[in-house]
DNA sequence: TATGAATGAGTTTTCATTCAT
DNA sequence: GATGAATGAAAACTCATTCAT
């Protein structure tokens, strides 16, 4: 990679850094490009050399940061001793994980929540369709392929357990309310576990 | 209420049900204050008279449209022969009321997920404390007070049904991924009676 | 007075405070109608039955605040042992009071400051020709009808007396720069004493 | 300077000359940056790239076109065989520039006056605090420097110069009331010199 | 007299986008 | 590739004034 094909990345890497900061600080809305530019140090004609508008920096933004949210939990269970355990203990594994990954940091909590809106599941699923290195397809094939065949409608049941956590980690995390994700945790894995169970021919 | 008083909620009215047509039709973005008093056929003006600015009369409608929902719904359960049923059916008979509303009414069902990605939850509580009327107060006074002492933490449950719920609704109404929302309801019912259990001592 | 009189006359007053008031604070500029009757209390519509605009209702204000003002000087004046001391003594006295006036009540310094930009000898002349009450006239007639037919331009020596005096006391009473008001006032008192016997022939 | 550059200064002095234009004729309050823009033949825009708002504009024509009144009169004063003379004649030969050109220059006499209402002294000693070309810095150590040690407070003097100064000739060149500008310099200039000899120790 | 909701022309202000350098 | 001044359409917002009650 040559010097100005770092520069480039630089560039780019700025900018989206930079649109992170201030979309979780003021909101999409009260950001303009012309803020980001300023605060990335580039000029205003370099923003649309690498994005389309602030929506397009705004989905590359989203996209990025769940990818990396999954794939270090994914990192994390390989190396750990659960490796090999049974697919239920794999994925509560990575479900606390991604869990304590925001609730270590909120601003990416607040910010996956108010662009996900409409539910990680579907997002996922649309992703997973439009981009080859999909993290879900990924998960799909490395972690859970080998969901036992007794379940009987394993998609239905990912997406109950995807929107279930999804949505009740939030307030959990960023107001404490009802209780802290501390103590929800527990109530929150006995019911995934319920949800396995419920789809499992026994 | 004299013709005055008449007139002006009127001209209320009609800027709150032509903001709510456009908002769901072009989207907030994408609807001007100037759009929504054109259509509502008054002066420019008289927007500011009643809502601070577009985001207000937002607010104001996601108020209105969701507590007129639960207010539905809760006017079915005791018109019905379930008024005096057993506290999970009552809550099962609301869900479904309120599932079925939605699924009727799709431009509602996005405009209140647009605007409730944090949670129906966070918000149904919020208004509780705020508003003197919120229809969350009287579910919880008229419907569930008589939830079974057994039940050791019935805020958390209803957390997690409430949270479980408008997830995963969404998704299922609006484009029958993964499944119909009637292939869909079975098991989040079978869910949520089964966090019912959890949450009581037996 | 009747009752519907004094509460006409109650309404006017209210009006002319509170835009006395919100000029003094906010300046006329960021000051509009309807923020003078929210604050006095009447309606919209009632501003307009004694006032044309917001410049109207200044203008009657600085009239009646600097009219006032005088008013009060000329009163001290003839309630005093001065009252037939020589000419050149009662025009220090009256200005003296003015002064101490204004350095009591600076906000209606600001006020008259703001708007006598042009002088105050140019806006007396012109009240003085308009108005059958005007204290200017007052003033001549009562206190200085009796200047000495030795002064050559007695026109010109006030006019130069008021303009000095008016203009260099602002920064002095509300900065105390470049001197306090006190430190002043001997200095200008005599420089005043000097326009005197500059247009008194010898 | 690329063309780019003096390009924009192009931008920003038309804006300037048309604002005071506009401001001179129809007064601040009725002149809209629509107005300015259109006059000054750039898009709306492009104003708030120099401007923050039409009172912004304003001020820096206030500087400008009054720095630019003192800085012609000591370039006089520098270019005459007055150069060299005693403060005295100096102060006069200055003080007589200014007002020759004041009236010779109607509209900038009107627009300096309606600006500088709280007096010329503050304005200027404010300016020479701020700006490091302050042309009251540079005639205090050009012109004034040498003022006689037997002068007692040199600034308070300057300040009533200053002062009876420019309020007294507003009327006199607007209106030629009481008198004429003519006719009020030989009286000025008594009143100035009988200033100075009351602050030097004889 | 007094009211205050309604008006809508007019203003300020923003900002995504372009393009000559 | 990179720049950033310029654009101008379009948005938000204001407010003096009116008038039916």
């Amino acid at each position: 990679m040559g010097k100005a094909e770092s520069n480039k990345q630089l560039k780019r890497e700025s900018l989206l850094n930079t649109a992170y900061k201030l979309f979780t600080t003021k909101g999409i809305h009260d950001t303009s490009i012309s803020d980001i530019v300023k605060e990335a140090g580039v000029a205003k004609g370099t923003f649309y050399l690498y994005f389309k508008d602030k929506y397009d920096i705004n989905n590359k933004l989203v996209y990025h940061r769940s990818t990396k949210l999954f794939e270090n939990a994914v990192d994390k269970l390989m190396a750990s001793d659960k490796a090999n355990a049974p697919v239920k203990d794999k994925l509560i594994f990575i479900i606390d994980c991604v869990i304590d990954a925001l609730a270590d940091n909120k601003s990416l909590l607040m910010f996956i929540s108010k662009n996900l809106g409409l539910g990680f599941y579907r997002y996922a699923m649309e992703t997973a369709h439009n981009e080859d290195d999909s993290i879900i397809r990924k998960i799909d094939e490395e972690v859970l392929n080998e969901i036992d065949s007794s379940v009987t409608n394993p998609e239905l049941m990912m997406y109950m357990i995807i929107e279930l956590t999804g949505s009740s980690i939030f307030s959990s995390i960023l107001y404490e309310k009802p209780v802290s994700i501390e103590e929800l945790k527990p109530h929150l894995y006995t019911t995934i576990l319920n949800i396995v169970d419920q789809f499992t021919i026994k």
